[in-house]
DNA sequence: TATGTTTGGATTTTT
DNA sequence: TCCAAACATA
């Protein structure tokens, strides 16, 4: 396919800033692509010099596969997502900082425990303010504010973020670990500091793309400026009207305000829909114009063929996932594949997956109790995290009586007294158990246990690829037994999930260069549920946070409910144009045929709740759906699947005429 | 220290 | 309704 005259403009596009504004579905990671293969085939540009920062490593290794046949060196193109680059960037500099180069990741959960450990040091009381509520707010605190004297503490668990902010940085550096948001505060810091370091990314990415860009938030954004700062090589896409993660810092207004900023910018649109039907477009164009803070853009659809929608209203959840599972297996010439289910929630999937396996549709639901989350494989994962990192306190308290051997709290409680007298980490504390005089010496063969398990691990390490170690703790910890003792159904998975950890440890090793526990500990770390979009000849059930960038032939948006969509909480927020926005972006994944779905009652906490449809449905023009609002209600799926045939037969009829 | 029992809070979205 | 954390007991 050929590409259009603003593409084109934008592909060839060589030096200085420039904006594109690209709608949904306007080609913008062809148009991403096309420009890489052209700085590099036609300018000769060194694609050691080129740098893209996309929204998710999903795309990320996408886009490197697109770039495998037609450029020459594809490889040396740094392509990956903001907190990847962060990684790297700070694993090439950390020592600066006072940092060991084989620090730790913490997940949310090591993060939380961090926040409990700082609010107790500074003796502020977990039952007056909840750890969850302050991490929740140092979060948001880090990814706004460059600078932390400028904060505004307006509400007092903001003031209280700000105030443990210094211990809990000063806890997580005598762990050598980072959590997820210093991946980029810290990389900033490396930037704005230390001016070799600067100009050295500077010198290396001179030609800097940035996928996604209305949900950058100011950090990255002020990221962006300092590597783009020497040359001005910026070349950004996105669209303001998909701005949909401002409850982790993105503000579209880095999009909007680009221009300002950067001053000679060429600014391209995007405005050609090459995904949706226009009844599709009409139906996004509608919602979306009701919002007051955008661009307006005038997207046009290139396939003007008119498919209604459809909106059915189901008495209960069930009876909606029901109504849904029937429209799949009414299809007779379908591919599972062609079908996604997006929710705002991911609670909502439950319903949709009790009828789809009731009904043998074959389905994946993205994100679906991660992988990584489950108790079994975070211990494994935390015995690694140790190998590699002793100092991580987190992780060691994790394993330390896991399985269970004899090391009770009031042990970790006493080692942990000792550490913090001799100013000393918890490592090297347990390490000198025989000289803490509080522990009895009946403890100091439980403790000799585990500290034979870690050192041994260590050293075997060292000359052992990372899929043996890995095998060698299983081994030395007897961990299959531990979670066999049970013989129930729900034991027997868990070992096939650790089994299937050390698969994922065999393929992450022919995959990589030079594979090493760290490597390995990161790549986890940095998985995101929209990795995990692959699907077989499976319905993909996801959320509409997820379903960016991807796009199916038929979508279900279910739960269009007020409260679900617009989400209350979001409501209270005042956050109503950016729920329309997350509507928007599930609106326009679907190519051809969009279905919406809601329930007349839903069970809330074990109790059934009456449920009005979303204000956002009566945004969309009633004569763009088959049949009017009044019909969407059935009192029973016998009298819905009767209409379904009707409707059925009704766009059999339509495509006959054609 | 390990295990069983009770209770109260949960459901926004995710790097 | 369901699940984790707190609490109580052996």
């Amino acid at each position: 396919m050929d590409f259009n005259d603003s593409q084109k403009m934008a592909i060839n596009h060589l030096n200085g800033p420039c904006l594109v504004l690209a709608g949904a579905g306007s080609g913008k990671t062809r148009v991403i692509i096309g420009r890489i293969k052209n700085l590099v085939n036609k300018h000769r540009v060194d694609p050691k010099n080129i740098l893209a920062v996309t929204f998710t490593n999903k795309a990320a290794e996408e886009m490197t596969e697109r770039l495998k046949g037609s450029v020459k060196d594809f490889n040396e193109i740094t392509c990956s997502t903001f907190h990847a680059l962060g990684v790297k960037i700070i694993r090439e500099n950390v020592e600066i900082l006072g940092y060991q180069k084989n620090f730790t990741i913490y997940d949310s959960a090591a993060q939380h425990s961090v926040i409990k450990k700082a609010m107790h040091n500074l003796n502020i009381s977990t039952d007056m303010f909840d750890p969850k509520m302050v991490h929740y707010k140092l979060s948001g605190i880090k990814n706004t504010y460059t600078n932390f004297s400028t904060i505004p503490t307006v509400d007092p668990i903001s003031t209280l973020a700000v105030r443990i902010l210094p211990e809990y940085k000063r806890i997580l550096k005598v762990n050598n670990a980072f959590d997820f948001d210093d991946l980029l505060l810290v990389m900033l810091e490396l930037l704005t500091r230390f001016p070799e370091v600067r100009e050295k990314y500077q010198r290396t990415f001179k030609y800097i793309m940035v996928d996604e860009f209305q949900d950058t938030n100011p950090i990255q954004n002020s990221i962006i400026n300092h590597l783009a700062g020497s040359h001005g090589n910026l070349f950004v896409v996105g669209d303001d009207d998909q701005s949909i993660y401002a409850f982790r810092g993105a503000d579209f207004r880095n999009i909007l305000d680009f221009e300002k900023n950067w001053k000679g910018c060429k600014t391209i649109v995007l405005d050609v829909n090459y995904r949706c039907t226009s009844t599709i477009l009409k139906a996004a164009d509608s919602i979306i114009g009701n919002n007051k803070e955008r661009k307006i853009k005038n997207v046009k659809a290139y396939h003007q063929v008119n498919v209604p929608l459809e909106y059915f209203q189901g008495t209960d959840a069930i009876h909606e996932s029901k109504l849904i599972a029937e429209r799949i297996k009414d299809d007779n010439n379908k591919n599972f594949f062609d079908y996604a289910v997006l929710m705002r929630t991911n609670y909502l999937s439950r319903n949709i997956e009790e009828v789809f396996r009731e009904n043998n549709i074959p389905y994946k639901i993205v994100g679906d109790y991660k992988f990584y989350d489950r108790k079994e494989i975070k211990d494994i994962l935390a015995y690694l995290a140790v190998i590699a990192n002793p100092s991580d306190e987190v992780s060691t308290l994790r394993i330390i009586n896991t399985p269970k051997r004899g090391i009770g709290e009031d042990t970790v409680f006493k080692i942990s007294n000792y550490a913090e007298q001799e100013n000393i980490n918890f490592y090297t504390a347990l390490r000198s158990y025989k000289k803490i005089d509080t522990i009895a010496s009946t403890k100091h063969f439980n403790i000799s246990q585990f500290l034979d398990i870690i050192v041994k691990n260590i050293e075997y390490s060292k000359d052992h690829s990372v899929s043996d170690t890995l095998l060698s703790i299983i081994y030395d910890v007897d961990y299959f037994e531990y979670l066999n003792k049970e013989k129930t159904k729900a034991s027997i998975s868990r070992v096939a999930n650790v089994e299937e950890l050390i698969n994922s440890v065999k393929r992450y090793e022919k995959e990589v260069k030079n594979p090493s526990i760290n490597g390995f500990l990161e790549k986890v770390s940095l998985l995101q549920e929209s990795d995990d979009t692959n699907h077989g000849n499976q319905v993909l059930v996801l959320t509409l946070h997820s379903s960016k960038g991807l796009e199916f032939e038929n979508v279900f948006i279910c739960g269009f409910e007020e409260g679900i969509l617009p989400h209350k909480r979001s409501l209270e927020e005042n956050n109503e144009e950016e729920e329309r926005r997350l509507c928007y972006v599930g609106v326009t994944r679907a190519k051809r045929k969009l279905y919406i779905t809601s329930a007349a009652s839903r069970m809330q906490y074990g109790q059934e709740v009456k449920s009005e449809p979303s204000r956002f449905l009566k945004e969309i023009p009633e004569e763009l759906f088959l049949y009017p609002h009044s019909q969407a209600g059935e009192k029973n799926v016998e009298n819905a699947k009767n209409k379904i045939q009707e409707m059925m037969d009704k766009i059999k009829e339509k495509y006959a005429k054609k």
